[in-house]
DNA sequence: TCAAGTATACTTGTATACAAGTATTATAAC
DNA sequence: GTTATAATACTTGTATACAAGTATACTTGA
């Protein structure tokens, strides 16, 4: 039973973390990644004890993970729901929806400081691409997301966002760490991608970005499939094989 | 200081709620009722002291009203962000953005069973009126849009929902209180337009729909100026006067 | 009067204790 | 063997205790 890999979600990302912010993390990126299987049912307990703290940082994720929908809290102990590929596209459509809201907004705006600052974001991507590191590639990705939504001013729009955010954020470091490993032209297109979406804001044409849109969509959604049985196999072999 | 109501949210709809969430309840209606004013900074063990009980509910209250961006948690202290107009306009621009893409689904669905569904809650809403129960008829108008929402089967539509309905609930219900006082009238109009809402649904009109999810906006919208105002100072009236 | 440092009274996050309630299992009666 | 009842081992929700950290006030020195 010696994983060579204890913990799914990136450390450093949790440096000035609480006790309960680390347990929320950890444990939505092992129902995401379907280590910890749907249908599952875990314990305040149980978990508290697995992960060495007490049960008021845990009780503290289960309440988050259960406002995310991917854990169901009952009478007695909270039952794993996780995600489906239904889902999974549910949250396109909220993405969809949000960012489309977004950019009706955003033509009725000055981007050029937006623009600049996601260029910048960008040059960042590119970095990580360089340097294979999947970890730092998702958290610029889904800042580029964030500080177009945040550019508006919307609060609500923002809760949204800041609802779906840390679902999405472990989608995607999943999906990215595996594209490194197998898909690495992937990154060509999703760069490419990505400066579609700046040039949509900057000339605010609609349909360049609900093209752009969409084609993000299909490069996460269309992927997730076989990312999906390779990341739940791989998931488990952790736990069953030695290295 | 004996103030004649001691609870702003209905007592009758926390029977079975935990001290958790009864503080949460009440703190979310006090604070969008402006009984506690915006800026102002609510401390854990003052709360808890008010409310007499422990930290740990009060803890986690605290936790879901930052989660619905009514109070923001910083190192010392809660401090109370509350609704300003801006913020009730986005909301229905949120309102608008779900229930528009729900319609687009429901074009597509057998809405038989809806409709009727929907014909209950109206009669229940208006016997309600009848009876001049603001508190019943705000239950069943959230109800009526709730139900609208959970047909179409989409976990993420119905999240964004949970995350707005307790704000929803809390606008309502001050909303609908001071409407049975003040602008009886008010009420033939609502009704009339929930009428046209699931004609919009029986008959897949689109335009019918829109403009109906408009004039509710209206409706609500329109009036919260005024309703603002007056309930400002109502509850601020509150702990000044005797009665 | 002002500056710097210390003391104090707060704050949060976590652990632990306990009461009340719910499933499960074991026991007893038929 | 089956059913009813009682005991046990869990569960949640709340209270309390405590450690670590932060702002405020107060003292002390100039």
């Amino acid at each position: 039973m010696t994983e060579s890999k204890d913990f799914l979600y990136p450390s450093k990302w949790l440096s000035k973390a609480s006790a309960g912010d680390r347990v929320t993390c950890e444990l939505r990126m092992r129902i995401i990644s379907g280590l910890i299987e749907s249908g599952a049912i875990i314990s305040e307990n149980k978990l508290a004890s697995d992960f060495a703290v007490s049960r008021s940082p845990v009780r503290e994720a289960l309440k988050v993970l259960a406002s995310e929908n991917i854990i169901r809290l009952e009478r007695m102990g909270a039952v794993v729901i996780g995600l489906t590929e239904k889902e999974i596209e549910e949250i396109y459509d909220v993405r969809l929806l949000i960012e489309t809201f977004v950019f009706e907004r955003l033509v009725r705006m000055d981007v050029t400081e937006l623009v600049k600052e996601l260029s910048k974001i960008l040059e960042m991507m590119k970095v990580a691409i360089k340097y294979q590191d999947a970890d730092e590639f998702s958290y610029q990705d889904l800042l580029f997301h964030e500080t177009i939504i945040r550019s508006i001013n919307h609060s609500y729009m923002l809760m949204i966002w800041s609802n779906l955010r840390p679902v999405m954020e472990s989608l995607i470091l999943l999906s990215m760490r595996a594209r490194f490993q197998e898909k690495y032209e992937d990154f060509d297109r999703i760069i490419k991608n990505h400066e579609l979406y700046i040039e949509a804001i900057q000339t605010k044409e609609r349909t360049l970005m609900v093209q752009s849109l969409h084609q993000n969509f299909d490069d996460v959604q269309g992927k997730v499939d076989d990312l999906w049985m390779s990341q739940q196999m791989l998931s488990k072999g952790v736990v069953q094989e030695n290295d």
